[in-house]
DNA sequence: CTATATGATTGACAAGGTCAACTATATGGC
DNA sequence: GCCATATAGTTGACCTTGTCAATCATATAG
């Protein structure tokens, strides 16, 4: 554990991070996953309408995966669809008034985590972090096209 | 992307991070997942004589998902099994003459890995992202218990 | 010797993710 | 306008990771 090695330690974090995030979420009797949570937070922070494809887009993932996490939430009654008169293939994604809600808990719950991370490091080390991280995921973005 | 949210950040990297290892592990021709690579890589590096329990403990996971993984090791005759006297419900599991070879292989991909992530970051640089992680790895697990 | 603990296996399942095929609509070039 | 091609979204099938509970065999403490 004494070299550096910086892609376990990534593993490491994530994995001790996903623990915790599925502790405090299922507190939160809604049964949503982290994705849908991820998903939600997108769509209700968002200030102009989006599509699923944004989406998709946005966080880097499948389409299928994307369409099959908006259907729970539609079904949920978080989100909804509206018509995209611009093109008839899409539909704008907007939160719904409970979607709204559970998106303010789940803001609750963001900064309990965020708090309990970032406990004894100071702003500027998070920066730090957060730069540090940035640099490493340009790399392996441009890693990835060859 | 311009506020500090370590949360995401972590996520956004360990995204980028696995789409890089599985692109360059299925390089290796070798059908290997991840998990079963890090299992690997813990048996072949280990000195001493190591059993499946050693294994879930030292990975963090649950000894079904140890169990299975093995399975498929040995199905590919990267590892076998050997009697442990001392304790008959437990084997030793050790690397094949195979299972080395892939080994020293894997640690090349790493290598280039971990060169790809950490370009243009300095040593210290990267001992600082060590430090950080780890400090937050520790109020992750501290938080875990309540 | 018995109760309990521990190592390993198995079944069942949830969540995340990927790929390919398909439908419907857009759009650029002719 | 018509066609080829691109794009948005959906669906089916499947893989990987992770979890929980039940079970079996062996260890071990009392």
């Amino acid at each position: 554990m004494s070299e550096v090695n910086p892609v376990e330690t990534i593993f490491n974090l994530v994995h001790a991070l996903k623990k915790n995030i599925t502790h405090k979420i299922e507190s939160l009797e809604s049964r949503l996953t982290p994705m849908h949570v991820q998903v939600l937070k997108l769509i209700a922070a968002s200030t102009s309408r989006i599509t699923a494809n944004d989406i998709a887009n946005t966080l880097q993932r499948d389409k299928a995966q994307v369409t099959r996490l908006l259907n729970t939430l539609i079904k949920e009654e978080l989100i909804e669809k509206q018509e995209n008169p611009k093109d008839k293939r899409s539909q704008f994604i907007v939160a719904t008034l409970n979607g709204k809600q559970i998106y303010q808990q789940v803001i609750e719950v963001d900064r309990y985590i965020l708090e309990g991370l970032a406990q004894g490091l100071s702003y500027d080390e998070l920066a730090q972090f957060q730069h540090l991280s940035e640099k490493m995921i340009k790399n392996l973005e441009a890693n990835q096209q060859t």
